[in-house]
DNA sequence: CGCAGCTTTGAGAATCCTCAACTATTGTGG
DNA sequence: CCACAATAGTTGAGGATTCTCAAAGCTGCG
């Protein structure tokens, strides 16, 4: 756990197979290491960025900004995430990322991550297949705001959350280790805080969470994942 | 106009630049081409393929498929565009990829593309910030389908794609060549048809279109970005 | 203790959906 | 070229979900 990419690496490997100099390659790369409160911006929108951001604690989202200053979160990333990976490519971003609880990351440079792909090209294409998995991620989001109803678009979230979760070992006994405000599930649920208190509220009246202020307890996995019609497999994609 | 990519080729270099031998290893991949009718499916949910889907003509889809058969249409292809350049990184698809109007397409096979990074490694760039391109409007579309009523994500799509097939030569006049029905757009907003109906009746009738069977004219694109609340600059990600 | 941020609660309204019918257009086989 | 079927668009009534606005109760922190 000392390296600054070992959790990214070990999160890679999931999906991914590296030989040991790949392997050794990526963990060479040095990042300095950032504390921040929560709703600092990792990156604010329109900048352009030197290095990308590799989530090491807390929770991290992609914030698209309105022109009258509303936000939406577009996606949430956990302990091992490299969030703006697609910075490698396009260093002008056009979102924030923000801390949405307390957070530590390493900012790891662009050149570092390049230097990289030189030597080792199959490298190159594990993260290309990295950001893949995010963009697919996002199609299924776009899908569950089309279609699904609050209640079911919670039920997805949650699911998720304890799949990503789980893989890093922050859901003990599905116990979900996100502090997040109802404002910020609004954000994130593309609903009212109010909706967001009732939606909570009805899922824990039925018996399938415990939510509370630090943490959501899945009691009823199975339940939730009925409710939301969540497909197993688009995940995984390996 | 003759080469396989050649449309393609055009649309890359808006982004990225190329020099010669780039340019020519790309135009000399050879692909077959394929014409199809409405509601072909280019790649089924689940498939393993072996080629990137490259629109020439008429327009595709990227489809969701939820359990129960619904689908949710995430994004959509026009000519020039690589649908399914992802696949090039992950061959299995968590989608379909539709026809929704009659097709004709390229399929260019994986190898060919792979063939030409190891020579050329800023070519391998520029099509990953292809991808990056294509995730940063899916991130967009998330934002919209949280954030605005039924009137403003049609808006929101219309200049979209008028946007995108004027690059292309497909909106002379602000007049959209798009004959997409009612059930398609649906799909697109996460409406009812019976809604996508009265949405576009709403907006007709306030003078900002004509739609018509074929195509939607834009009568008034300023007055649309207004209610869209769009941001000119979230697609020129150069 | 008092303030700031978050959660809980309620009433009324807007948006969008469901269902069901009817009309118009397009495609097809005779 | 016609008749019919299939597909797509139009319309209405009633209802469900979600929003808006407003206020009151918590909780943690200086």
């Amino acid at each position: 756990m000392d390296r600054p990419l070992t959790k990214f690496v070990r999160r890679l490997e999931l999906r991914h197979a590296l030989d040991e100099r790949e392997r050794a390659a990526l963990l060479a790369i040095d990042a300095r290491r950032v504390e921040r409160k929560r709703r600092w911006d990792l990156v604010k929108p329109g900048e352009t960025v030197g290095f990308a951001c590799l989530v090491d604690d807390g929770i991290a989202g992609r914030a698209e900004v309105f022109a009258d200053g509303r936000r939406s979160t577009t996606a949430i990333y956990v302990a091992g995430d490299m969030c703006d990976l697609h910075s490698v490519a396009v260093p002008k971003a056009g979102w924030a990322i923000t801390a949405l609880t307390d957070c530590a990351y390493y900012e790891v440079p662009h050149e570092a991550i390049l230097a990289v792909f030189d030597g080792f090209p199959n490298v190159a294409l594990a993260l290309w297949r990295d950001t893949v998995a995010d963009a697919s991620a996002m199609s299924k989001w776009v899908s569950v705001l089309s279609r699904l109803s609050a209640r079911e678009r919670l039920a997805h979230l949650l699911v998720e959350l304890q799949i990503r979760l789980s893989a890093v070992g922050l859901a003990p006994d599905g116990d979900l280790d996100i502090a997040l405000t109802q404002d910020q599930f609004a954000e994130l649920l593309g609903i009212t805080p109010t909706h967001v208190y009732r939606t909570f509220r009805d899922l824990r009246d039925d018996g399938l969470i415990l939510p509370d202020r630090a943490s959501v307890r899945v009691l009823d996995p199975i339940g939730l994942r009925r409710i939301a019609k969540f497909d197993d497999h688009y995940l995984l994609t390996h």
